[in-house]
DNA sequence: AAACAGCGTTGCATATTACGAAACACGAAG
DNA sequence: CTTCGTGTTTCGTAATATGCAACGCTGTTT
């Protein structure tokens, strides 16, 4: 279907991308040159976004940069899910049992796309970010939705997203993950042993819609040192019991 | 500029902004329907925003949404401003010393975008959200901005924006409001005394840049039965101080 | 079970649009 | 003051997007 696109809005879109990746923006002719398009055709598609705000000039420097329209958009989506309403008081119960940080995420794309994340009451500093991704093969959400997924989506996954090293403890082998999420499909739950961010451990798991789909997974991380055994038994204990609870709000019958 | 926009990405944008309208999303032929365009047309602009992952199809119902990309769009947006980073510890600040909930506003389009919003510890319930919009006239944040703008731009924003009424109290004459931001503009701080919301008071001061231009605003409010004189007073006075040390941070020099 | 209706999707000829080139205006640098 | 490079505008033409017809599929009706 690739060979089936207009190729404007491709245009138009490739340019929100790049105008994504650069805070101070781009110029139209910086832009032009990127993208292969004479710079009077990156200035109508420019004045095009800008005309629906999703683009707009920064009056001081004359680039251009996503404009606030872009925010709209993303928390309409936010708050639109069902998921993650009904999901937030279950995470905020989650967060001052464990005073650690909680995560929900959702599957997109062989990824996982954050949707929540409570901070916790430690000083933990983690890259998760609401609205950003992370891989789905070395983190415990990722693990815990990946495992309940059929095994030709998997080896998709796997085949599109490879299995890069984040970690001395990351796996990249293909054989010892579908192991790893055989063990964690009958335990019911994923562990991120330093595989993601050295220092950082992760208790993470699924969450299943109405037809018994795997939609989602929630998590708790916190550092190392403080997952010791007993901790995180009482941690695994409180997060199965707010996943399941999750499901069920989803109308999830076990 | 209109008569120069790129129509079919004029027409995507507009698909956008539909789909970001409807939660269940929208089909083709209805899309097709609403914008006046062919089924076969609508279709492939579809196809060429999914290929960019702004917008996915529902496998349960066929229907077409945002994706999840726009989530990745709009908080790399908020993650790349740098008046929110720094402002974020002074917000917290302000959260943690009056206990309300506390708002970090920009001004687009005549219209304020939430930034942050930081819910303090009250149980209030107010319609503010991050990213989304509200009027300039009747807000504490919106009047402390327009207070600092040239008149020309205030009038515009007027003539662009109305003065529609949200609450019995509410400014609906321009008069008045004219001279409620020459007194916002001489006490450097603006009140909302049930103009946006009913049962809801809020006090916002302005935030300038390195060069003196009024850039943003940050706002504290509270359910009205709290907001006592002597209460006001105290957050007034934290909230001016806070407001000054993010100018500062900003390079502003009073 | 068969027929029907409507939707999503595809291929193709044509109408429409987007494009590049040239030119202009402006601001910054030398 | 001159030069250079960028952003912006206009116009003729090449390229693309469009609508139409048809197809495949699914759900509904008979």
């Amino acid at each position: 279907m690739e060979n089936n696109l207009v190729k404007s809005v491709d245009r138009a879109l490739t340019i929100i991308e790049l105008l994504g990746q650069k805070k101070e923006g781009y110029g139209v002719t910086e832009l032009a040159q990127k993208i292969g398009l004479h710079k009077s055709s990156v200035f109508r598609i420019l004045s095009t976004m800008m005309h629906h705000q999703v683009v707009e000039q920064d009056p001081g420097t004359g680039k251009y940069k996503l404009g606030y329209r872009v925010l709209d958009l993303a928390f309409t989506l936010l708050d639109s899910m069902d998921l993650r309403k009904e999901a937030l008081p279950y995470l905020t119960e989650l967060e001052q049992e464990t005073n650690e940080v909680v995560h929900l995420v959702v599957i997109d794309q062989g990824q996982v796309v954050y949707i929540e994340k409570l901070e916790g009451t430690q000083t933990l500093r983690m890259h998760s970010r609401v609205g950003h991704r992370a891989p789905v093969h070395c983190t415990a959400v990722g693990k815990a939705i990946m495992a309940h997924l059929p095994v030709r989506e998997i080896n998709r996954i796997i085949d599109e997203q490879g299995l890069p090293r984040h970690t001395e403890s990351t796996i990249t082998d293909r054989e010892q993950l579908m192991a790893e999420l055989d063990q964690v499909k009958q335990q019911g739950f994923a562990l991120d042993l330093e595989e993601n961010e050295p220092g950082i451990t992760c208790i993470g798991a699924p969450i299943f819609d109405h037809q018994g789909r795997v939609v989602a997974a929630v998590s708790v991380s916190g550092a190392s040192m403080r997952m010791t055994e007993d901790n995180m038994d009482k941690i695994r204990e409180k997060l199965l019991d707010i996943a399941g609870k999750i499901s069920s709000r989803l109308g999830y019958k076990r």
